[in-house]
DNA sequence: CCAAAAGTGTTAGGAGTACACCCATGT
DNA sequence: ACATGGGTGTACTCCTAACACTTTTGG
């Protein structure tokens, strides 16, 4: 063991931050909302899979460190992370008083190559719709659900999707993304309407031709005409 | 200097509750918004005016320190209380690295007997629009602004109102007491209508004469009526 | 009779939701 | 020709917000 050097006048609970990151992935018919998850090489828990997580150091912002757990644990770097809630349940740790502070975030699959460090032995992302069959360590669960709650309340507010997508894209890929996300179906026509009126998605010169139909127009999200929008109302698609 | 008695293998951000409760106060054609603020017993900001708040002890649940902090500093027991955010802003706190989770309260004025204890050595109720004539300690300003932000968007949500008014109560008082939170005015006919659609306020016999004019109907919260009502839908009139 | 708050309906606009058919393409 | 997703308009409901006059009391 190592030498505790750290000494205070009075007991201090644990601060950690747990990273609740999600993607979407899968064919463009099948999309499935996953979540980035670690096996543990550590005990307690040990082999067991858990949110990316782990302490905030010294005068280190909270935010910061949980970027910086993430890259560690994960390889992923530059997520876009909302802080969800503070959770201090005497007894969520049986290393002791652990209060973790829990971020949420939303990235691109597919341009983050994924790497285990540390104290992780593997990096994975599971489909949410089947995590019931993977018991998560801790109460990384109830975390996991107060993370999708936050993210999908704030789909509509915040211009996360566009992350998601390539810079030229259709509506439908657009749609389908939302649905993965908020785990429901929207109208097409109400969608389509709605971006409309929005104006900060542009149709640009171009279609995209895939399969056997009409191809569809592409559209780029315009970040300055967000912000104009952004300033006034608030309402998406989703 | 007490005996460095807890010591750890890495460096812990010592972590603390900070509670902004808020009440409204004054004639009922002049109600404020008050907020609860200790004058600080100990450097730093000795002397200063601050948010009530201490550390969290261990083994503590976050939301039980928070009631613990409030009642040792000020008095106040049993106020309702929510979770607003985690702060831990590197230099926020000149003794070192602090971490603060921001809990918002809101309790009636005059139910409670004051008592500035421990590090407070004086505590009041002050006007929050009047607040800018009052500097405050670390950056509670800015927490006080995230809480009340917090306030004013569950104000809907949550049946908080009913807490700060006697059993039985006019409408017009209710209506008063929304805006001194809000900080706008209501439209009274609009409000009237809501209140009745939604019926957990139910119109009990009597009314209240209060001056020279027309007597009010009392009315009264029906808490099941409103568990009903909450399993539904979600618009308040405010 | 005057002041002061209580009480009361209607309308217009905007947002959400539901719904069915034709279009352009590849095979 | 047909299968596949792309693309389009209308009607209904509900919520919000705006707005002015009469009623009942105390002084």
């Amino acid at each position: 063991m190592a030498k505790r050097k750290w000494s205070y006048d009075y007991p201090r609970p644990a601060l950690t931050v747990d990273i609740v990151l999600f993607t979407v992935a899968g064919a463009l018919n099948d999309l499935r909302l996953q979540v980035l998850l670690i096996q543990r090489n550590e005990s307690p828990f040990r082999g067991a899979w858990a949110l990316p997580g782990g302490f905030v150091r010294q005068d280190e912002d909270l935010s910061v460190a949980a970027r910086r757990e993430l890259l560690e644990e994960t390889g992923v770097s530059e997520a876009y992370l909302e802080q969800v809630t503070t959770v201090g349940t005497p007894g969520r740790d049986p290393r002791g008083h652990v209060v973790t502070v829990v971020y949420v975030g939303l990235v691109p699959a597919d341009r983050h190559q994924l790497r285990a460090t540390g104290d992780a032995a593997a990096v994975r992302w599971f489909d949410v719709a089947r995590l019931h069959e993977v018991p998560l360590a801790f109460d990384h669960a109830r975390l996991l659900v107060l993370a999708l709650e936050h993210l999908r309340g704030r789909l509509g507010e915040v211009p996360v999707c566009f992350q998601l997508l390539p810079e030229e894209f259709t509506l439908s890929e657009l749609q389908t993304l939302a649905e993965a996300i908020l785990g429901r179906t929207l109208d097409r026509r109400n969608f389509r309407r709605k971006v409309d009126e929005l104006h900060f998605l542009r149709p640009v010169p171009g279609t995209r031709r895939q399969g056997a139909h009409r191809p569809a127009q592409l559209y780029r999200f315009v970040p300055e005409k967000f912000a104009e929008y952004a300033a006034r109302s608030r309402t998406l698609p989703f």
